[in-house]
DNA sequence: TATGAACCTTCCAGCGACTGTAAGGTCAAG
DNA sequence: CTTGACCTTACAGTCGCTGGAAGGTTCATA
């Protein structure tokens, strides 16, 4: 599959990529013509780095878990340490997000405005579990 | 409150609140001596811009959300209908990071690596709600 | 078969969001 | 009154893309 299908599939732009098989995150096979062929497999993983990028996961981080799933031997106690962490990291940012969803919630319903420059909502915001 | 109080409360590096000054995302006061001065308003701020951009809300995004916050007059239909659009990806990446955490639930509790290089795990990671 | 659109390639430059370094001013403690 | 921990601005560098130029490939249509 050619870089533009692969684009399609995943919703990353061809440019970037391109970016993240410069950086080693995918390596494509080449086709005769020169044009990158991409597999089944790298456009899952490109659907997965556009997803976890949106969800605040740097690159490294990105490559970190792309690992664990690559990993050919996934009883390494570093692997399970690794996702432990992970998993961990995730529920913190869900935890975060339904804490802003609340907030924009309490915005939209019930604070109209008179209430600032004091409004009790920035306090609740930023009340969040510590980073 | 002086910047490096401002920073271990917010949990974000001097640099970066400065580079917030500068692209306008915070405005302290001067205190005479020239240092800057954060009100507790501004740490709440800054509180509030460190989740968020960990959330991966692009700083055009944080600014959009804390208009919200500051919006004199909340009762306009562009705000609500703002709001109710950040509600939407608010919701939209805790059902990504649900489904992240529970592929990687699975991966520790259920992969161990005779399945691969087809591990259905990537599929289903990669099947998740279009971004 | 040829021409043009729509792909693909590499390379290099620029931008958004920081981050590090340098050179210097301020302040509280000893 | 100096030492060290703070603060200031200014400028350069990095990370993660993103756009543009210059050119090769493929394919439908004239």
């Amino acid at each position: 599959m050619n870089i533009g299908d692969a684009s399609d599939q995943s919703g990353l732009p061809s440019k970037t990529i391109r970016y993240y098989e410069d950086i080693g995150l995918i390596r494509p096979d080449r086709a005769t013509n020169g044009y990158r062929d991409y597999a089944a497999a790298d456009v899952h993983k490109l659907r997965f780095l556009h997803r976890a990028r949106g969800l605040g996961f740097s690159v490294e981080e990105c490559r970190q878990l792309l690992a664990l799933y690559d990993d050919k031997s996934r009883a390494s106690g570093d692997v399970r340490e690794l996702t432990v962490a992970k998993l961990a990291e995730i529920d913190r940012k869900i935890r975060e997000l339904t804490q802003l969803r609340q907030t924009l919630e309490h915005l939209v319903h019930s604070c109209h405005g008179t209430e600032r420059p004091d409004c009790p909502i920035l306090e609740e915001l930023s009340d969040g579990a510590a980073p």
